[in-house]
DNA sequence: GTCTATACTTCGATAGAC
DNA sequence: GTCTATCGAAGTATAGAC
């Protein structure tokens, strides 16, 4: 008896989305490795047996997941990105306000994970190979425009090496966060700040 | 029958070091979540009954692989950048020369296999830390030689702050391609490697 | 659709033969 | 020191009861 007992049977839909969410706070507190279909249930609350029934086998699962988390993610950074009209510095600090709460949320956390099994699974590796063109592309694009609002010159610091600068940075830090280490980081974030800041500045004269 | 029926028996040493050079070829292969004794031993050419008996479970194993592997790593880099006499543009050069030597080694793979361990283990996050600690150390020295050579203003760019540009772009391009994806990767490195070879240039006027 | 019972496999770990 | 046999636990997957 997993449900409430006054409770109405939850749809199909709902159960599938339970063990979606369930899965993601698995990766988020154990990781990929260690993953089974009873603890799936157990943590999902609803019977191990649904998850064959329902997905085929663990791996399809985790490929649902896949597919929902980085759906999310592509939705909200080009939602971040996309405005012409926005300075880019603002886009930036927003940009980086979202690390901590990403972080307290465990969002780099799942992310990361999938990566790693993207590392050893062609499906997963084709998957976020497109979410990494499009996230390039959202990026690159306002890099561009960012640089022409800014008059930084394009032919020592082209917009696309620039955006490839900036997300690697950004990939590479998040990653040694996941293992505690964060010295210089702070250090770093300020030093972007200030020069995008004294750009924006000397392009408003 | 897994030994060579006319060779000598190795030495427990030279079975041990079988044991960990068979992991690393796993971690490659497949990565950290499908290793099993009974794998490994197939791997090494050894009994599986022979790793609790070296190394107590495949935990400690793996320890001891990130213990050899890390050492290793930390020898080269400062091998690379540790010389003063040296100009840094050679040792970027040298630096970027070898991604492509360690991607095909595999290096990176085992390197990033073991850091998602570590996202999910205390003892190895506790052992990437100091890693990165040590390496931060010996890159931070290079840069700050680096940018008083080449005149860089170190007040709007720290050289504690560069250093860590550097180290996470490093990491974040390296996890990029483990999943095939390097778009741009080449455009970015040259950036780099101009903007350094203007400095060179510009310093020894 | 949901759940339990069961088949079958494989794992880590160890005892005991050699 | 090395290897095989084996234990008990846990896994995936499915058949069949409800």
């Amino acid at each position: 008896m997993n449900r409430e007992r006054a409770g109405i049977s939850p749809s199909r839909q709902q159960t599938e989305q339970a063990f979606l969410d369930a899965a993601e706070r698995l990766l988020l507190r154990e990781g990929y490795a260690t993953i089974t279909t009873r603890k799936l249930a157990t943590e999902a609350h609803a019977n191990h047996g649904l998850v064959h029934y329902y997905f085929g086998s663990m791996e399809e699962l985790l490929l649902r997941v896949l597919e929902r988390f980085t759906d999310r993610i592509l939705t909200r950074q080009r939602a971040m990105y996309a405005d012409p009209a926005v300075p880019f510095i603002e886009k930036w600090r927003k940009a980086m306000d979202y690390i901590d709460a990403d972080l307290a949320s465990g969002y780099p956390k799942i992310w990361y994970e999938l990566m790693a099994m993207a590392w050893n699974n062609p499906d997963f590796r084709e998957r976020l190979m497109r979410v990494h063109e499009q996230w390039d592309a959202v990026l690159t694009d306002a890099v561009t425009i960012a640089m022409r609002e800014y008059g930084v010159d394009r032919k020592r610091f082209p917009p696309e090496a620039v955006a490839v600068l900036v997300r690697t940075f950004n990939e590479g830090m998040l990653m040694e966060r996941l293992i505690g280490y964060d010295r210089g980081h702070r250090a770093l974030l300020k030093m972007i700040d200030d020069l995008l800041r004294r750009w924006q500045k000397e392009s408003k004269r």
